[in-house]
DNA sequence: TATATTATATTCTGCGAGAGAACAAAATCC
DNA sequence: GGATTTTGTTCTCTCGCAGAATATAATATA
């Protein structure tokens, strides 16, 4: 009998993680900042270096004021070991931050965020004054020039999350905010005096980066993330480690066009998703209408505890909603096949009103999800969004952790 | 005022196609396996390595038996330039050989190909005897074997194409060969005596590989296939220079729901665009049933004639058919956003008998496709899956060519 | 308390891969 | 025939890390 051959399609990279990427001072801080502190034993066996190659990079760490060298954390840890005690090593509290912007439409947040994923400082949403590009990020830059003062800390980067179709910087178009063909960076970059780097991103990709390294991600080597934060809805793709080819992928899964012939988007199409499972379209299924975002969230918390509490009406508008959300999971798992499906918002609070029909739904209308490998949980972060802007705005140190030296 | 800041998002890497993976001598392999002959002046350049690193590169290659250098190719090249004459460096024409297989349902296809994408021999269709996968890979086992015999040289890989979602060398399902859970490259591997490392992909997947290599999708950077061999519609994307995770993403996108109150699919779910966009959508919009698909084929060449001449009821029923096919393109351009969108088999008919149309249907559907990034064209070449299947049996000498060493 | 044991840190050597400079070779141009 | 140009070859250097050898700091045991 011949030896069994191998028997694997395609490029199958085994490398756990992103850990193969960048120099090693670079994957010990992106352990140390991802995992928390940790001996200098665990950070060689977990990179998979050498324990000389590991010497020498937390040298370089340390040498950068990233992170620092606590006593052997033995008695606390574990009481009874022998051998040499190995020095607990964990990134500076007074190390670099990034800032995280988040928009809305009509409204937007920014947080300091330290290595670590340490949320040092959110700002409460603010109102935006004008409905253009150019009010907004004055008011925007103002924000983050405030909050970079009040840090006192080295920032490294800012990152803007926002809805839409986003390439190189620029918002390509975004319906929610109305905004089309807009250099955010560039822009933003005008109103901030010695701006760090400038990184753009969308909301749903990076709501799904943050949920894979620090929510509800864990483990996953790929991971579909949806999230709806009351209008539309959006997606974020995670393959071997790290956003799937983000700069091409729009992954606007709102506007999967679920139903030829239903409602018109202001997209242009016809039926697209997310008429039918976003918040609106929870109140439409109702029969209620909305003046304004903000209401409508309220009237949506209320349609779902009604739920909660069995009202006929309100579980019906839900179920309705549900398997339109269901009918748009079939079809990204039959595409993608995602080892996990991370709902965020609005979706998360509509999966627990309705986890059942929902799993019952995708279960028969997808070939691809009877292979039994996807798994729909809700996310677990409070902030997903602005986390993972804090992550895409910390990736160039965590790749050359150099780039501190240049404060 | 600030110096412009960087302004990219996520991680994009500027790396012009696959060039960083693999040896120097991989690297300068796959280059001759993909742009044929060149001189050794040509691939310091193309390659980006040193020209140290391309003599001790080249000289192993030429020890392996896989490359060989000919005559400076000056008077035909370019008739009056100066300096020292590079010799041209090609793929020894007796080199190693893959074999690729094409499994369609109740038909098989088989083609000996070497290096440089040269098809040596394809194999007429075969019909298959039973339904069931053991008696079908007994046949092709026979067919495999006696290529390699009749090649006469070395075959480095054995590649299968299949419908389906396909994951580490199984077909996990297929409602296109009604078979689940086939270990095919085990139950191949056990068939051929001292078989070769065999792989297994998505049929889809390796003509969208094929063609973006060989066919309509030079020089894109992403790039989706779609493709359609009577029945059923599948997908292949690439990213990066080469396949986008396919280990994960079974891209079955004849199962993106586009009707959910509309016919029933085999597949379980409602509405099925492959229900309405390949051959048989086709003919039953003409109101035509069929018996068999080779049947059906005939009466797809038909109608579409027909279309070409102008026939009112053929025009109806292509345009109709064109319109749902325009539907699942914009769901998928919303998603992925590819900047090539290659067509191949049926699709390819359909869409040159109904161009402009899908055209238009995707710019008015499609607000991501309104950026005017993504060009829809049709494949180029007779073979795609069968090239597609090869380049996936040579991936590995491409990679490491010293494990030509081992025959 | 002294010694063995264990686990870890540090130092040193080596290696592999490729960059880049220096040199040699083979053509054309004048 | 010599200058010029382009390319191939050889040599040295560096970077980044692996792995062995050695040093260190704790516990376990006598």
């Amino acid at each position: 009998m011949p030896q069994p051959s191998e028997s694997h399609a395609a490029t199958i990279d085994q490398t756990s993680d992103q850990q193969r990427k960048g120099t090693a001072a670079g994957r010990l801080l992106t352990l140390l900042h991802r995992r928390g502190r940790m001996t200098r034993a665990q950070l060689t066996t977990e990179s998979g270096l050498a324990r000389s190659a590991v010497g020498t990079a937390l040298a370089e760490l340390t040498d950068l004021g990233l992170i620092q060298t606590g006593q052997a954390a033995r008695p606390s840890d574990t009481p009874m070991t022998r051998g040499r005690p190995s020095p607990e090593v964990f990134l500076r509290p007074d190390g670099p931050v990034v800032i995280a912007v988040q928009l809305w439409r009509g409204r937007f947040q920014a947080a300091v965020i330290g290595l670590g994923h340490v949320l040092e400082r959110v700002h409460t949403p603010v109102r935006l004054d004008g409905p253009g590009p150019q009010e907004a990020l004055d008011q925007v830059a103002d924000l983050v020039i405030r909050l970079r003062e009040q840090a006192g800390r080295a920032c490294v980067g800012i990152a803007v999350a926002t809805p839409g179709f986003v390439r190189d910087g620029r918002l390509l178009s975004s319906l929610h905010l109305a905004w089309t063909e807009v250099p955010l960076a560039s822009l933003l970059a005008r109103r901030i005096p010695d701006a760090p780097p400038i990184l753009v991103g969308r909301s749903s990709g990076l709501a799904a980066l943050a949920e894979f390294h620090y929510g509800a991600g864990a483990g996953a080597a790929t991971l579909l993330g949806l999230n709806c934060e009351h209008l539309g809805i959006g997606a974020g793709l995670i393959t071997g480690g790290g956003p799937a080819a983000d700069a091409g992928h729009p992954l606007e899964a709102g506007h999967m066009i679920v139903d030829p012939s239903g409602r018109a988007c202001p997209c242009g199409a016809t039926g697209c998703l997310e008429l039918y499972a976003d918040g609106r379209g929870l109140l439409r299924a109702a029969g209620l209408a909305e003046q304004d975002a903000l209401d409508g969230q309220d009237r949506v918390r209320a349609l779902l505890a009604a739920c909660a509490h069995g009202d006929p009406d309100a579980t019906r508008a839900v179920r309705t909603t549900a398997t339109h959300l269901a009918t748009g999971i079939s079809t990204l798992i039959n595409i993608l096949s995602p080892e996990r499906i991370v709902l965020t918002g609005f979706l998360a609070d509509l999966y627990r009103a309705s986890a059942d029909h929902i799993d019952r739904e995708v279960t028969r209308t997808s070939i691809v999800a009877r292979t039994g490998r996807t798994r729909i949980v809700t996310g677990t972060l409070a902030h997903p969004v602005l986390h993972g802007a804090a992550e895409l705005a910390a990736g160039p140190l965590l790749g050359d952790p150099a780039l501190a030296r240049r404060l």
